[in-house]
DNA sequence: GACAAAACAGGACAACCGGTCTGTTTATAA
DNA sequence: TTATAAACAGACCGGTTGTCCTGTTTTGTC
């Protein structure tokens, strides 16, 4: 063992220029193009122009056009879930609060932006849930995790005294529901008007009347 | 002015053995196709054998796909929000009554098929709707008119002395939202229950609660 | 029957897509 | 230094797609 002491980590190799790895660069290129084009609709040439990602360097770290499409669902489109919704739901003083607060965050945003891409997760999940069980599989896994948390928050609420009367199951499934199609309307109305309004007649204001 | 009286109408011709018309098997196959495998999904070599026309019969009805797309939203589409949504609320009862109707009917339909397909309309704005501005306003149209039928029933209803203290406005956008997005999340897990649990948290039950 | 236009049939084509293949560079370990 | 394997580069190929084009048949009109 007259060899020397080993100064870099296995299987974390680095790149000269390119710090956080190419794959990294394509993810985000695909999320992006998923969103906006589908996944039909995005050609991996495409991808590779807009990441500068030759064909030879994609096809290393995703074998298969599916291979990077799950990989976007896994790790992209959970975080994004996990990060606009979960968390913030999670934060707030009760699950009705959470709820409103991110509404009106998701309305604020579009109408600061001026277009509508819709929900990551309900545009991948109309286009492949039957084209692919895998595909369908993972998609129906951020659903479901989606609706636990929210239902988990209700409950919680319950045990310390508040947000009685309502079924934690039906109100997450209510509010995923009515959250998914106002984005599918305000995507193909291209106005985020309807987020408002779904928000306003949902049983998470003061008077919960429609 | 010798000439005998015209006994044909011009422009309605009839085939020999196709008293229909070929262009109606074609919107058939390719309604039921867009449905299941999307726009994009679809080939017009699938269409052409499924419907078995030859590819010069399918570009003399439809000279692009998007023609064809469009045709398939305008009038298959329409007609199915129409005959499934439409027509079943504005004959009920009450606004309430109606949508708790068609809650009803769609999970049923669900459960007997034993297989989930989507919303026809949902499924295509997702797909088109950033895609083509003509398809995006094919199918903003179509939700337009939903939406103005749900509230005009409200509005009829409250002339009537019903439907008091709610918005109508609000109530069709809460309404169709909820519908869409339940039957965004059934697709995608492959089972109806979250339409009925929808159904039970919207407030057009006995008890409104969540 | 003669003529014109619509309604089809079916092949051909250029463009594109996803995947594969063979090199070349770079980093790690001995 | 040298061997080794990962990380890329870039050309290539078979299959598919949407569209177009040229014939042939049927339908309606004079």
């Amino acid at each position: 063992m007259t060899a020397e002491i080993v100064r870099t980590i296995p299987g974390a190799q680095k790149r000269t220029n390119d710090p956080e790895g190419m794959r990294k660069k394509v993810l985000d290129v695909a999320e992006a193009s998923f969103q906006e084009k589908g996944y039909h609709g995005s050609s991996l040439g495409d991808l590779m122009a807009a990441a500068g990602v030759s064909g030879g360097a994609l096809h290393h770290h995703f074998p298969t056009k599916k291979a990077l499409g799950l990989a976007v669902i896994d790790e992209r489109v959970a975080e994004a879930v996990a990060k606009t919704w979960i968390g913030p739901v999670l934060a707030a003083a009760s699950a009705r609060d959470g709820v409103r607060l991110v509404f009106e965050a998701a309305a604020d945003e579009l109408e600061k932006q001026g277009f509508v891409r819709g929900c990551p997760l309900n545009n991948l999940a109309h286009e492949l849930s039957l084209a692919d069980p895998d595909f369908r599989a993972a998609l129906a896994r951020i659903f479901r995790a989606w609706r636990e948390a929210i239902a988990e928050k209700v409950r919680a609420d319950q045990q310390n005294g508040g947000e009685k009367g309502i079924d934690p199951e039906r109100f997450a499934a209510l509010v995923i529901a009515t959250y998914s199609g106002a984005m599918s309307m305000a995507k193909t109305a291209q106005e985020a008007t309807v987020l408002r309004q779904c928000l306003a007649a949902l049983p998470v204001s003061g008077q919960p009347a429609a």
